[in-house]
DNA sequence: AATCGAAGCAACCGCATACAG
DNA sequence: GCTGTATGCGGTTGCTTCGAT
């Protein structure tokens, strides 16, 4: 109920442990065991409260303790647990034999939190980030503001419009050739019935896209410039667009038409199960698997961008696994998809 | 070489909970 | 059941290190 004094009392050392300390503590330990915590600072000979000899055994002095870099299973763990259990670093710390919860929290805060950021999920939900994309004309005239100050030519800055456009059209005529299916290997899960990896994974990529634009916005170059018209609305003469499915308020310019969408696909929330487990696979590993999939189903989201990629080459479709030449030679028949890539 | 800012990490603070009297 | 104490836990702070300018 009520709050510990035991850190209340004056004269009590604070801050950083000498050698010194540690041994006092280490020692008496090892000796007697902690027992009471408020009592053996006393017994130990230190200038400390109970706590903070607590924390330092707990958090470093223990014999168990694992230092050094996380291993990237560690890191799996971690990204895996936190994505059931939230900020519950003890328990989190219970399934990583020789870490503290201590130890977890920075890395996850020093870490992996960017590291989700970054690829565009949530670090508190772990789902993918669309918010992003209600500002994407701000970050679009923002990137042609920042091509203009750079003396770029309009045409290559059309040009690379136009390219970006026509990647993101490519994945959307993915998420058109590929329905939800579920995968035979793994167990998709949502709390809707609308499921669709891909349509999360083009989220993902435009928002890595995205990232570098809205590092204009605290561009002193950029931001000092408050006069400019900076509004969608700075955008429109530019008739073309895709309307993207799942992002009605999307519009981007360019010269390519994405084709009408089949179902709706919406990158809403899912679940991914690994195989014969009951621990849900957070999105950065669902992100980082390199398992090859059957094309007939939903790939792994790090596969897509190869996909993507190889588009426009026929013959390059061994990697895909046995199914892939046919499913391929559909794609590439379809005169929908010539008039895209 | 000096300065500055970002990153990493150890330690602290305060709240919540368990438990004993 | 109530109260006080001990401990655990998560958020936050502040020091140190390192790299860029």
């Amino acid at each position: 109920m009520g709050r510990s004094p035991c850190c209340d009392e004056t004269g009590l050392k604070k801050g950083p442990w000498t050698p010194e300390e540690d041994q006092k503590l280490v020692k008496h330990i090892q000796k007697h065991g902690h027992g009471s915590w408020r009592a053996l600072p006393k017994l130990a000979g230190l200038n400390r409260c109970g706590k903070s000899c607590r924390l330092r055994w707990t958090n470093y002095l223990r014999p168990d303790i694992k230092r050094g870099k996380f291993s990237e299973e560690e890191e799996q763990t971690i990204l895996n647990l936190h994505s059931v259990l939230g900020n519950k670093w003890s328990a989190i710390a219970s399934h990583l034999p020789g870490r503290t919860d201590n130890e977890i929290k920075n890395f996850w805060n020093t870490h992996l939190k960017k590291k989700l950021i970054q690829m565009g999920f949530d670090p508190m939900t772990h789902r993918p980030r669309t918010d992003i994309f209600s500002s994407l004309p701000n970050l679009i005239a923002l990137a042609n503001l920042k091509e203009l100050i750079d003396h770029h030519s309009l045409e290559e800055h059309a040009l690379r419009l136009q390219t970006e456009a026509a990647q993101m059209a490519k994945l959307q005529y993915l998420q058109y050739l590929f329905p939800p299916q579920p995968p035979a290997s793994s167990n998709i899960a949502t709390s809707s019935n609308q499921i669709n990896n891909i349509g999360t994974f083009s989220d993902i990529e435009a928002f890595n896209l995205l990232n570098s634009l809205a590092s204009l916005k605290d561009s002193p170059s950029v931001s000092s410039l408050s006069q400019l018209d900076l509004s969608a609305s700075s955008l429109q003469g530019i008739n073309d667009s895709i309307p993207f499915s799942h992002l009605p308020d999307l519009q981007i310019p360019c010269n390519y038409q994405a084709p009408p969408p089949k179902g709706m696909v919406q990158a809403s929330e899912f679940t991914v199960f690994s195989q014969g487990g009951n621990s849900p696979i957070s999105p950065f590993q669902f992100a980082s698997s390199s398992t090859p999939f059957p094309p007939s189903v939903a790939p792994p989201v790090t596969q897509i961008s190869s996909m993507v990629n190889s588009l426009g080459d026929a013959s390059s479709n061994s990697s895909y696994g046995e199914e892939a030449p046919s499913v391929w030679h559909d794609l590439l028949e379809d005169p929908m998809f010539h008039d895209i890539a």
